[in-house]
DNA sequence: CTACACCCAGACAGATCTGTCTGTCAAGCG
DNA sequence: CGCTTGACAGACAGATCTGTCTGGGTGTAG
C-alpha cells in the first residue's frame, strides 16, 4: 500500500470529477457522454470505470460535489460572509444570484436541471437531486430560525420557490430576476416577522 | 383532391400529434423516441416523416399544441371563467395549480422542461420554448393591466417567477406549493396596487 | 532486477436512436 | 377495371452511447 491515510495524492479521480463537474453543470448530464468526460480529463476510459461503477455513479458524485461547491461553499458561506444579521444574509442570497445571473456562462441549478432531465423522482439520480434541493431548504430554514421568523419551515419552502423561480427565469434570459425575487422576499420576511 | 377546405377529416397526423403530446409532456422530448410515438399512434414511421420533416419539427408542433391546450384553453380560459375581477382571475391561476399539483400524473411545465432538457436557448427548440413562456407572461401582463395594477410588465415577470417556482417545487413533491405561491402573489398584487 | 499497481490508448460489443427505403394493401375515381 | 394516393409494416444504414477488454508503458517497493 502506498497511502497510509485515505488521501490519494492528486490523481486521475480528481481530474475525472473536475471534468464531469464542468461538463455536467453546463451542458447537462444526458447531453454529455463519458467519452467527452475522459477526453477533457485526459484519462483512459478504463480509469473512469475503475473509480466509478457506472455513469450514474459518476452523476451522483457530481451532484455531491455540486452541493459542496455551490450550496455550501458558495451560497451559504458567501451569504453569511456578506451580511451580519440572518435577515440580511437571507436577502444577500439574491445579491449573489444577481451577479450569478449576469455571468456569460450562467448554468442554472444543477439539481433542478438534473431532476427535470430525468423526469423521474423515484430514480436514484432523481431522488438524489431532490435530496440536495431539500438540503438547500434546510439552510434557509436555519437562517430563518436564527432571524426569529415565524414558521421557519413554511418560510423556507416559500423562499425556495423564489430561488428556483428566479433561476429558471434567469435561464430564459431575465437579468432582473434576482432583483424581482428579492423584492418578493422582503415581503415574505415581513409576513413572517413575529408580532 | 378530396378536401375542398383545409380540413383533414381525422387522419394519421392527428393521432401522431396526440401521441406525441401524451408522451412528450409526461416523459420529456429526449427520453421519448419516434418509435414509441408511432407505436402509440399506430402509424408507420414513413407516415410520421411524411407529415413532419424531423423529430425536431414534431417537437415544435408539440410545443404549439401545448400552448393551445395548456396555456390558452386551460390556464387562461379557466382562470377567467372562475373569477369575475382580473385580480381574482390572477389569483385563480394558483387555485388551478393547486388541483394540478395534486394530480397523480402531474407533468410540470413542458416549456420549462424542454428548455432545460435542451440546455440551449439559441437552438430552434429552446428559442420556441422561451417564446411560449413569454406568451404566458403576456397573458399575465394583460390581466394585470385590466386590474389597473402599476407596471404590468414588471408585475408579470415577478408573477411568472412565482408560477415557475411553484411548478418546480411541485415537481419535487411539494403539494402546498400553489398555496405558498398564492400567498406571495397576494403581497405582490398589494405592492402593485395604485396609490 | 523483478513484481506490482496504476494508468493511457483505443478497439470492440451491444444497445438505442434517427431517418430512409422497400413492399404490400385498401379506398376513391375516371 | 386500372390508376393514384396515402398508409401500414418493418428492414436497414449510420450515428452515438455505455461499458468491457486488450495491450503497452511507467514508477516504486522489496
Amino acid at each position: 500500500m502506498l497511502h497510509a491515510a485515505g488521501s490519494v495524492p492528486l490523481g486521475a479521480r480528481d481530474r475525472i470529477l473536475a471534468s464531469a463537474y464542468e461538463l455536467f453543470s453546463h451542458h447537462g448530464v444526458r447531453a454529455v457522454g463519458v467519452d467527452e468526460v475522459i477526453r477533457r480529463a485526459e484519462v483512459a476510459k478504463a480509469t473512469l470505470y475503475r473509480h466509478f461503477a457506472s455513469k450514474d455513479e459518476l452523476v451522483l458524485a457530481f451532484l455531491q460535489q455540486r452541493e459542496q461547491l455551490w450550496t455550501k461553499e458558495w451560497v451559504e458561506a458567501e451569504a453569511r460572509r456578506r451580511a451580519d444579521t440572518p435577515e440580511e444574509q437571507l436577502l444577500a442570497i439574491f445579491d449573489l444570484f444577481d451577479e450569478w445571473f449576469r455571468r456569460e456562462d450562467f448554468e442554472g441549478c444543477s439539481f433542478v436541471n438534473v431532476l427535470l432531465e430525468m423526469n423521474d423522482r423515484r430514480s436514484p439520480i432523481g431522488a438524489a437531486s431532490a435530496g440536495h434541493l431539500a438540503n438547500i431548504r434546510s439552510i434557509v430554514r436555519r437562517l430563518a430560525a436564527e432571524a426569529g421568523l415565524r414558521d421557519p419551515d413554511e418560510f423556507a419552502h416559500s423562499w425556495h420557490i423564489l430561488m428556483k423561480g428566479s433561476i429558471v427565469a434567469a435561464g430564459e434570459g431575465d437579468h432582473e430576476a434576482a432583483r424581482r425575487a428579492q423584492a418578493m422576499g422582503r415581503q415574505l420576511i415581513a409576513r413572517h416577522r413575529p408580532a
